[in-house]
RNA sequence: CGGGGCGUGGCUCAGCCCGGUAGAGCACCGCGUUUGGGACGCGGGGGUCGUGGGUUCAAAUCCCUCCGCCCCGACCA
């Protein structure tokens, strides 16, 4: 048979062309969202899209019970007085914050902000809650949706309104809270990235300049998306007793003496469809991880009439008699499309695997099976009916694998260490520049005044070795992630 | 919020400069022929030209307001 090109996709600008535009070609034509014209800045989850939202959450939720959390909920309105209350939180966030002045016809005495995060209600219920050591640890996390008032918006990457989920727990000491901000890190959100999102992520700590309004510390999972720029993926924070102090959280420890809790939290948003779409998907539209995929697996059924449509439909009910609950998958029977318009379709959308059963598997007992990882030829073969289903579960685990690899190697190929400040400048339109550096927080601002980059992280895995920062020419041990992000 | 671009059937756009009965392709509906990489023929439906105001005998077209979207900056999950 002889097998053309992939057809470019007239309707999705190619990667080289236009990133940004290929991006919003890819979100409308795979039907993941719309941008919402009568609600500034906010966009509606289509079908897919909040599809593939819920199997996220799916696969975070049990991270998060396995290591110890319990699901709760806490009010969308906050009273406006309690974002005030921390003050690098109130410099963060005051801008962004959308308020409720009015309702039930009147005025309010008190205006409510509708929550962009919500420390502050949590630390005040937080503050009831806890009096003794014997209390803690507290671990929550809500899942939610809240608003900030972004000046530009990008569907899913920045919205006016996101859904997430936030985690909130409270401590006795500094080393439970530092390592709960690590675990949630390390066991939570850099192994979903990478074994669910098939996106291998660099697990770091940001800078003064970069970090949570009101957070000791913050760490973060950076990726790499297909035009060489970061993006900021997941975040937790060690808040110290910042916002313990702020609200009052308190406990009488076993020396009888009354101390401040150490808080944590931490949040991964609908930001993350946008990352999963920028790391894997092609001009020929979204590609979409086995892991995540509403639907795995694709069967296009082929006849040309009544009695080729009887054989081949009875040979689809027996091949996928026992896929389910093995496999997600779709028998697209639509007879007003041609098969050629369904197998763009569904490359369109990113299905990983696509099946075809004609009259000659029919006659030959096999069928043909196409992987959305490779377009073209390349991807597409005839195996055996016999045993399809375990191929199948093999090539969806082979397609997962696969998928890493490729953005491991890519940003492997787009990282680069740089000793000079002029080698950092070019590295930097490439991918990521790690560089070792000593500067300031007023030398970093200069730095993304000159260069528009900013420092994604310093790695956890730092170098063993010593070196001179690539700005003051300083000698020092910290290697820093530098990047244009998103 | 600053600079630039753009809002015309569901989508992509032409028409605007030079005011005079709103168009094309795709999509959609009906019928028939088709169906292994985006099928074809014939027939058909669908638009207060983003909003509000102004100029004019007459506004998609000229002027102003507001809203929204896209691109580039400053802010951010």
């Amino acid at each position: 048979m002889k097998e053309p090109k992939p057809m470019p996709k007239e309707t999705i600008t190619t990667r080289a062309h236009d990133y940004n535009q290929w991006y919003l070609d890819i979100v409308r034509e795979a039907d993941l969202a719309e941008v919402a014209e009568v609600v500034r800045g906010c966009i509606v989850f289509k079908a897919t899209g909040y599809a593939i939202w819920e199997m996220m959450q799916r696969e975070l939720d049990n991270r998060i019970k396995t290591t110890g959390h319990e699901n709760i909920y806490f009010p969308l309105l906050i009273p406006k007085s309690f974002i005030m209350k921390e003050a690098e939180h109130v410099d963060g966030f005051a801008p962004e914050v959308a308020e409720v002045t009015r309702a039930g016809g009147e005025e309010l005495a008190e205006p409510y902000v509708i929550r962009p995060t919500s420390e502050t209600i949590i630390g005040y219920f937080y503050s009831k809650w806890v009096r003794s050591y014997r209390d803690l640890p507290l671990l929550y996390n809500q899942w939610c949706n809240v608003m900030r008032w972004e000046m530009r918006t990008r569907p899913f990457l920045r919205t006016a309104e996101f859904l997430w989920q936030e985690g909130h727990t409270a401590h006795v000491d500094e080393a439970e809270a530092e390592a709960e901000t690590l675990r949630i890190l390390f066991d939570v959100y850099a192994d979903f990235a990478e074994q669910v999102m098939a996106m291998p992520v660099i697990r770091g700590l940001k800078t003064e300049k970069e970090k949570f309004p009101g957070a000791l510390r913050s760490y973060c999972i950076e990726a790499m998306m297909q035009d060489g720029r970061a993006l900021q993926s997941g975040t937790s924070h060690n808040l110290g007793q910042n916002f313990a102090r702020a609200f009052d959280i308190t406990f009488t420890d076993q020396h009888n003496t009354i101390q401040h809790c150490w808080t944590t939290s931490w949040g991964v948003s609908t930001r993350l469809i946008g990352a999963l779409i920028m790391t894997h998907s092609d001009d020929e539209g979204l590609v979409l991880p086995p892991r995540l995929a509403p639907i795995q697996v694709v069967l296009v059924p082929i006849y040309k009439n009544e009695d080729e449509r009887a054989r081949v439909m009875e040979a689809v009910e027996r091949l996928t008699a026992d896929w389910q609950g093995r496999l997600r998958f779709k028998v697209d029977d639509r007879d007003n499309f041609t098969p050629g318009y369904k197998f763009n379709e569904w490359e369109l959308k990113g299905v990983p695997i696509r099946v075809e059963v004609g009259p000659k598997d029919v006659e030959k007992g096999s069928v043909a099976v196409a992987r959305r990882d490779m377009p073209g030829k390349a991807g597409k073969q005839f195996v055996p009916q016999a045993g399809l289903t375990d191929y199948l579960l093999t090539l969806l685990e082979a397609i997962q694998v696969a998928l890493f690899e490729r953005a491991l190697a890519f940003r492997s190929d787009r990282t680069a260490t740089v000793t000079t400040y002029d080698e950092l400048k070019a590295q930097i339109e490439r991918g990521f520049a790690l560089a070792y550096w000593d500067g300031t927080t007023e030398e970093e601002k200069r730095i993304q005044d000159e260069t528009r980059a900013t420092i994604r992280c310093i790695p956890l895995d730092q170098p063993e070795a010593p070196g001179i920062c690539v700005y003051t020419g300083r000698p020092t041990s910290r290697q820093v992630i530098f990047a244009r992000a998103y």
